[in-house]
DNA sequence: TCTGGGGTCCTAGGACCC
DNA sequence: TCTGGGGTCCTAGGACCC
């Protein structure tokens, strides 16, 4: 018995989760926009096939869309997240160790029974995440993470494989490794890819094969790493352990300029108050805060501001954050530009089992409990009731700049509210 | 008119120490 | 006049990921 490792991904996730609620779309074209209906950043195969492509923003292709009778939906993390939880609970059942590494991927581990083919294993494990899910899932199964990775994409590339495919079990993996081009290998990015094609180097099996040397004296550890892993050896562990953050970030574009520092503010606080409701769920405090507005990105006079601050005592205390990251916002805040985006990331996490406030102050302590018990009163009230039950009075947004979610489906898996009536005759 | 958001890891270089 | 060198910690920025 030896471990290999699974890589396991929800096709097109976030049109999967939108075709399962709302089965009338099926078989139909399907886009899911990005935040503020920017972008277009998930399809289904329908939509894919009719040529419409990944990452463009909506704008451009609004008129294909609806030439070609596409289905649009506003993204719903709150959807995706649930179905995420379902599908993940489910995995963990039948892995040994599962690492959660986006939204809707997952690496896992299991025992391969000497020189056994675990098609078949991947095979039962795929029913039954559609049965109880409802979602189709492709499995990649390797030595390792890079491995498993090249191997789901096989899984999903080659028909007949059925969104399962196991590259441990094959000996000479060349001819498939061949197929692989250079900037598909997972760590291999745009800067890289094209490094490594100056070196003709464009697929992973010749990546695999070339000197370790040249790829080390370049990227150091990091190329080194991706290359020995494409070589069957683990370099990348499995981390069981997600709550152990390091950073949060919470940042949105407005759906209209906004030029003035009230407007700022407001928006700033909300952020904040996501991501310390956030760090609280995952008992963690933070120690510093970065606040950051932008212009437009794709205008020549880009204007970019950001500052970062210390808190003294580490926190996940709403108040205190708000307070630090508004007088954040007002030193970097520059009047007659036309900001499009704003954000807030919270540093230097750490658990709050090893808090240590400042010595002698415990008037200090007193003030922090009443406004730690208010965080929590505010968080489950919201987590029965849904985000915005109640909320801090200086955190509503003006309806003209919120994002934009025109194109929103009901989440019907998390809201009473929203579950789907079925009449019997 | 309109172009997403949230993360991680690594490295180089500065500050500081002995 | 001479102006070391190694270690550690921190931070900013690059590169990559989904």
């Amino acid at each position: 018995m030896s471990k290999v490792i699974l890589q396991i991904d929800g096709n097109n996730f976030y049109a999967s989760c939108e075709q399962m609620i709302d089965p009338s779309i099926k078989g139909k074209g399907l886009v899911v926009l990005s935040n503020n209906d920017g972008c277009i950043i998930a399809r289904n195969s329908e939509a894919r096939k009719m040529g419409i492509p990944m990452g463009k923003p909506y704008f451009k292709l609004k008129n294909k869309l609806t030439q070609l009778n596409i289905n649009v939906r506003s993204s719903n993390y709150e959807l995706y997240g649930d179905i995420s939880n379902r599908l993940m609970q489910l995995l963990r059942k039948n892995c040994e160790e599962l690492e959660i590494y986006s939204i809707d991927e997952a690496f896992g581990t299991i025992k391969r029974p000497k020189g056994k083919c675990l098609y078949q294993w991947g095979k039962d494990l795929r029913a039954l995440v559609y049965q109880n899910i409802g979602i189709p899932i492709s499995i990649g199964i390797g030595e390792t993470k890079v491995l498993s990775k090249i191997s789901n994409h096989l899984a999903k590339k080659i028909q007949s494989n059925s969104g399962i495919f196991d590259i441990g079990i094959i000996q000479n993996k060349d001819p498939y490794l061949n197929q692989i081009k250079v900037d598909k290998v997972w760590g291999i990015g745009k800067r890289m890819s094209i490094w490594l094609k100056s070196k003709e180097i464009t697929n992973a099996r010749e990546l695999r094969d070339m000197s370790s040397e040249k790829i080390k004296g370049k990227y150091g550890l990091v190329g080194l790493r991706i290359q020995s892993e494409l070589k069957g050896n683990l370099c990348i562990p499995i981390k069981e352990t997600t709550t152990d953050r390091k950073e949060i970030c919470v940042s949105r574009s407005f759906s209209y300029p906004v030029d003035n520092l009230e407007d700022l503010s407001q928006a700033i606080i909300k952020y904040v108050l996501i991501a310390s409701t956030k760090l609280r769920k995952y008992n963690q405090l933070s120690s510093a805060i970065t606040v950051f507005m932008n212009t437009n990105t794709h205008s020549k006079d880009l204007f970019r501001s950001e500052a970062t601050g210390k808190i003294s005592v580490p926190t996940s205390n709403s108040k205190i954050i708000i307070e630090k990251s508004l007088s954040l916002a007002k030193e970097i805040y520059k009047p007659y530009k036309n900001f499009i985006k704003a954000g807030v990331i919270l540093h230097k996490l750490q658990s709050d089992q090893y808090k240590q406030n400042l010595l002698f102050d415990a008037q200090n302590i007193h003030e922090e409990l009443d406004t730690q018990r208010l965080d929590n009163v505010i968080d489950n009230i919201n987590s029965k009731n849904g985000i915005d039950t109640i909320n801090w009075g200086s955190s509503i947004m003006k309806n003209e700049w919120r994002p934009r979610r025109e194109k929103l489906s009901s989440i019907k898996t998390t809201n009473m509210e929203n579950i789907p009536i079925i009449y019997a005759n």
